[in-house]
DNA sequence: TCGATGATTCCATAGATATAAAACTATGGA
DNA sequence: TCCATAGTTTTATATCTATGGAATCATCGA
């Protein structure tokens, strides 16, 4: 991930109803939720909601499918992983974990235990 | 960390220039960087930069101290590591590996391998 | 093909944010 | 105490964002 896809990302969790929306995905794992149950949980209105998971898929962290009359958002994991690994990118002299969420799918991104010069 | 501080947070990485402040303070490390440095790698004028080193501080996500005339900002590792945690938080069954940079200092946070009920 | 359900898009408004010029504050040395 | 350096605060403006009512679109079953 690049700083162009880390700003728009940070933008999308970073509001309230948004970043919730997106840990109730990340929760709900690969299964997903629709905007009714979500909506339902979260007590938002349905234009409020569809404009916040817009936001979210624009920024790459949500995935959208349909299932008949339901649409299926999910969270993208590979768009997580590279973000949380682009915030701690030449962190601690590159020694330090790197975030990895793997359910079942995503591409898992691990940092290598490379030391790494720091800039003088 | 909590939603209230997690907003706040991702709202202050999600500018352009705040972010490349952070990375570049999460690469500088413990040592830290005065904004006169920060301004002239980033190119900013200092009322500009200072402004954002203002919100980056009070999003928690940034300390300061003094030396000499010099500010010295460095990032707070403990607010970057709870922020990672809370994103990933009950993700896939908690078994993910979780984010953590530890230049030395800074409180490490560890996800339990405890596997979790979904809800239904 | 009609009605019901699930969801999105349009639109107006209220509120928040980024920017930099000018003014101000703090520290250290002469 | 005066000056220079390092930063911050104030202020005005231009821009972007969140919200929800009303209208619209898409799918399914009868």
């Amino acid at each position: 991930m690049e700083s162009n896809d880390a700003v728009p990302a940070l933008a999308a969790l970073a509001q309230e109803h948004r970043l919730a929306v997106f840990r109730l995905l990340v929760q709900a794992g690969l299964e997903g939720l629709p905007p009714g149950q979500i909506a339902e949980r979260l007590k938002l209105v349905p234009p409020t909601l569809s404009f916040h998971l817009a936001q979210l898929k624009h920024a790459g962290l949500v995935q959208v499918r349909r299932d008949g009359r339901s649409l299926i958002y999910t969270v993208n994991y590979d768009a997580m992983n590279g973000l949380m690994a682009f915030l701690t990118d030449n962190c601690c002299g590159a020694a330090c974990v790197v975030p990895v969420c793997e359910p079942q799918s995503a591409t898992i991104v691990r940092r290598r235990a490379t030391p790494r010069a720091r800039p003088s």
